[in-house]
DNA sequence: CTGTTTGATCTGTCTTTGCCTAGA
DNA sequence: ATCTAGGCTTTGACAGATCAAACA
């Protein structure tokens, strides 16, 4: 009957309440929505109803009241499957992957009294809301085993995405390549950059320029070897991945004798595990889609509206990367791009007659439609224009023939080059801020050319030839920010070496900071690098970097300044820290007072002091007094609310201003000075008593007793174990003279100790010898006893003391094989005494070994 | 669209001085 | 009888971090 009754319970359990019971049926209506749960239901349904001893047991999370009726049992169960036909509708791809993992809440049954019997009513009631899509939907946050694994996943992408650069770099020093890509460059172009000496970032204007019209950029990569060889690729068809086109500028500014370095954004797994699962498949397929965008879209804002570089879809890239997510993004994709197939087509015709038309109109106003903010309806063209070109490609397959038509339009395009050199030529000296289309893609590689002639004493100059910019870095954060691509780690790469630059790219500082991996790591990792590059680049903007670093400006936002590397305000500054000197102010936020981070001080503890070796100056108040959580006392202490106030603990901190070095009692005539106890507390080295040394060896303190040196058991920390605080000691603590006598006398005394140990293991190992010798004799007086022609074994006689059995199941061979010739011979039967190496086996585990003779007998030997 | 507030939930930190029993 | 080593047991409160949703 129990069993029953638990069955009922569990299919109560697996769906929500049937329609009779009427508090449940509410909750199902009501729960529905996407409001947050409130704090009673979130997270609490469903209800989990536990029979038996279970209910013991049940975790009092979870609210359940359980009636359970037998002979409505079933219509229940019907009804209830009914309505899980329909929640399972609504939430069929959350019920498919977390039915394996359910979390579910374990309630227990209130009415304990119920005998199952038949006729009497049962009902289940639902405290708690029923599960509802919202409900179910569980935010699953990060493990720290999962933040250490990602934070390796982060490092370890980093050491790859630097090793690459260097690649790069590498490649951009290969004279050949130097060579080819120079040879290509028109010579009225190289005159401008002739006066290196004096090189300005507006000498570079027509060469970048020249370099974006020559060089089709595509986001399909196709390996030929090497990046050396790629390169060569890439100056024979004029067609390359954006890190190639950018690698052979890098190039061309070194054989121009330009001192120039190939700068990347580091696009690295995020430092931080991602717990949004299925979230991320989507954010990564719209930017996926966004990214291998045209560059020339119709709605591409700014100085990129006209460029003739044709981003070609990474049709491959793209499904593998669906693949790898789950494929879920493929199959969505392939389908909306044949929908939009025959659209996007037009689209494009309409896209090249649309460029064509206001490239023929030759107006060079930069008030034209690309200004205008995305509408949905772009982006949703956009989109399809992608989904177009994507399945396009997939088909072709031909990547001469993309590249062909990529070069066809590009040189359609290229056939107005005086309307557009004058417009970029205008929008790239202008300092517009011209929002970045997300379609051009995030900036992730580009160059900078030193430009002595550039500020006083020469700057290094932003050079994006894939985005035709030239001294316009203080877009490329913005455009990153659009393109959901945060800057994080801007390197250059110089000389086989590698330089953090983000300081010059990044305004917004604390933005990125969280996103970065631990600032010690970074710099011991790019130190090397640091230093080869500088050897490369004769050239160091550290005053440059360090001022941009100390400069920021302030945010606007209040959340800002939480943690804020520079500045503070007072309402994020947590409990162990305080403003000293309290000021200057150097701005206000929302009508708060900003302050700089170098005036935030963190307080300890007296006892967090005397950790570090120091101890709190006599007279000295605390800088801040904060109220300290305690262990709960019993019931009847807290009685008298009135003084609950009075008696709450409070927690005194001082700042650093306040200490002052530790001053112990010094230890006298071979005496050691202990607290209370009768011990040192060795928080550290520092909390020594002077005159004193802290020895950390096992069984110490029976030499210092037995030489009658005075001594105090060293603690050096609690343990927390069995909910208990327990002293942890290691070693003791003994005035600094006895310090070799007392080791002198431990080496001797472990010495004699090893020799006792190494006595009783001889004297061990004797015994057991002993025990193996006379197992091996007893071994063959037996072997000799079955030898001998007189003892023979028959059926009956198995002499069973001696370990040896009849194995019973082909004792009766007769009874087997009734016809066997041999077993007419039985009873003259010798059995062998040499048994056949096959007919023997040996279990390891006990030792014991099965020998069987022809005949069928079997014996079994334990082996020792 | 961005920033702020609020609330929920999870994680990490802080707390800070046995008891009993077998065997020597 | 006394001493010693080792096994047993497995906190809990709170601040801060983080996230989502609502709202300005």
């Amino acid at each position: 009957m129990r069993r029953t009754r638990s069955q009922s319970a569990g299919d109560a359990r697996a769906r929500p309440p049937p329609p009779s019971a009427g508090q449940g049926t509410e909750a199902a209506a009501g729960g529905a929505g996407r409001r947050r749960a409130s704090p009673a239901a979130k997270g609490k349904a469903p209800a989990k109803v536990e029979t038996g001893s279970a209910l013991g047991n049940a975790r009092k999370k979870g609210r359940a009241k359980a009636e359970l009726k037998d002979n409505a049992s079933t219509e229940s169960c019907d009804a209830g499957s009914r309505e899980k036909n329909n929640v399972e509708e609504q939430t069929e791809a959350a019920c498919n992957n977390d039915a394996a993992d359910m979390d579910w809440e374990e309630g227990h049954v209130e009415r304990n009294e119920y005998s199952h019997e038949l006729g009497e009513t049962i009902t289940v009631e639902f405290a708690d809301d029923v599960p509802s899509s919202t409900n179910k939907k569980t935010v699953r946050r990060a493990t720290a085993e999962e933040k250490e694994l990602a934070e390796l996943v982060h490092k370890v992408h980093l050491l790859c995405l630097i090793a690459r650069g260097r690649v790069v770099d590498k490649a951009c020093n290969d004279p050949l390549i130097q060579a080819s890509i120079l040879s290509l460059v028109p010579n009225h172009l190289l005159w401008s950059v002739a006066d290196v000496p004096n090189l300005r970032a507006v000498n570079l204007r027509n060469l970048v320029s020249w370099f974006h019209r020559t060089f089709c950029v595509t986001a399909q990569s196709t390996d030929r070897g090497s990046f050396v060889s790629n390169l060569a690729f890439t100056i024979q068809d004029r067609v390359g991945t954006a890190e190639e086109v950018c690698a052979l500028s890098v190039a061309l500014f070194r054989a121009l004798n330009l001192t120039a370095r190939f700068v990347t954004n580091l696009d690295v797994a995020g430092l931080k595990p991602d717990t949004k699962g299925m979230g991320t498949l989507n954010q990564d397929a719209s930017r996926l889609c966004t990214r291998s965008l045209p560059y020339n879209s119709p709605v591409a804002g700014g100085n990129v509206v006209s460029s003739p570089v044709l981003v070609k879809d990474n049709t491959q890239d793209s499904v593998s990367m669906n693949q790898r997510r789950g494929g879920l993004g493929k199959s969505k994709q392939t389908s909306a791009c044949k929908r939009s197939l025959s659209k996007t087509l037009s689209g494009i015709k309409v896209d090249n007659e649309s460029s064509c038309v206001s490239a023929s109109s030759q107006v060079p106003s930069t008030s034209s439609n690309a200004e205008v903010p995305k509408r949905k309806g772009d982006v949703e063209f956009e989109l399809q224009l992608e989904m177009a070109l994507s399945a396009t490609a997939a088909e072709t397959q031909n990547n001469n023939q993309a590249t062909h038509t990529s070069q066809s339009i590009g040189s359609l395009q290229d056939s107005t080059p005086p309307m557009k050199k004058l417009r970029q030529d205008t929008e790239a000296t202008s300092s517009s801020s011209a929002v970045w289309s997300r379609s051009a893609g995030a900036p992730l590689y580009w160059a900078e050319v030193y430009c002595s002639g550039q500020a006083s004493t020469g700057r290094w100059v932003h050079s994006d030839v894939v985005n035709d910019l030239l001294d316009a870095e203080r877009k490329v954060e913005a455009s990153s920010a659009v393109c959901k691509k945060p800057l994080r780690y801007v390197v250059a790469f110089a000389g086989n070496g590698a330089k953090d630059v983000t300081r010059r790219y990044c305004l917004q500082w604390h933005r990125i900071a969280p996103g970065r991996v631990n600032p010690e790591w970074w710099e011991s990792v790019l130190a090397p690098l640091k230093q080869m590059e500088l050897a490369a680049t004769n050239n160091s903007e550290d005053m440059e970097l360090q001022t941009r670093a100390l400069t920021e400006p302030l945010p606007t936002s209040q959340q800002a300044y939480k943690d804020h590397h520079l500045y503070a305000l007072e309402k994020w500054l947590h409990k162990n820290q305080i403003l000293h000197p309290k000021g200057p102010v150097l701005g206000f936020c929302k009508g708060h007072p900003v302050y700089p981070r170098s005036c935030v001080q963190t307080l300890q503890s007296r006892h967090g002091w005397l950790r570090e070796g120091l101890q709190i100056r006599e007279n000295e108040l605390p800088a801040k007094v904060v109220t300290r959580p305690k262990r709960t006392f019993n019931a009847q202490s807290v009685q008298s609310n009135a003084d609950e106030d009075a008696l709450k603990p409070t927690l005194e901190l001082y700042g650093e201003w306040q200490v002052e070095p530790l001053q112990l009692p010094h230890a006298v005539d071979g005496i050691v000075p202990k607290n209370e106890r009768g011990q040192v507390d060795v928080w550290s080295e520092k909390c020594l008593p002077p005159g004193t040394v802290h020895l950390r060896l096992p069984r110490l303190f029976q030499v210092a007793k037995r030489l009658g040196i005075d001594y105090a058991p060293a603690m050096v920390g609690f343990d927390y174990r069995s909910g208990r605080c327990l002293p942890v000691f290691d070693g003791i603590v003994v005035c600094t003279e006895f310090k070799h006598a007392i080791l002198e006398a431990y080496a001797e005394e472990e010495e004699r100790r090893r020799a006792e140990e190494r006595k009783q293991d001889e004297a061990q190992a004797l015994s057991r010898w002993y025990q193996l010798l006379c197992s091996i004799v007893t071994r063959q007086r037996l072997k000799e006893s079955y030898k001998t022609p007189s003892h023979r074994l028959d059926h009956e006689g198995t002499p069973r003391n001696d370990n040896i059995q009849k194995n019973t199941q082909s004792s009766r061979p007769s009874e087997r094989e009734p016809n066997s010739s041999k077993l007419q011979t039985d009873h003259d039967h010798e059995h062998v005494h040499e048994y056949p190496e096959e007919d023997q086996s040996f279990d390891e585990e006990t030792f014991v070994r099965t020998k069987r003779c022809p005949c069928g007998f079997s014996i079994q030997v334990e082996e020792l």
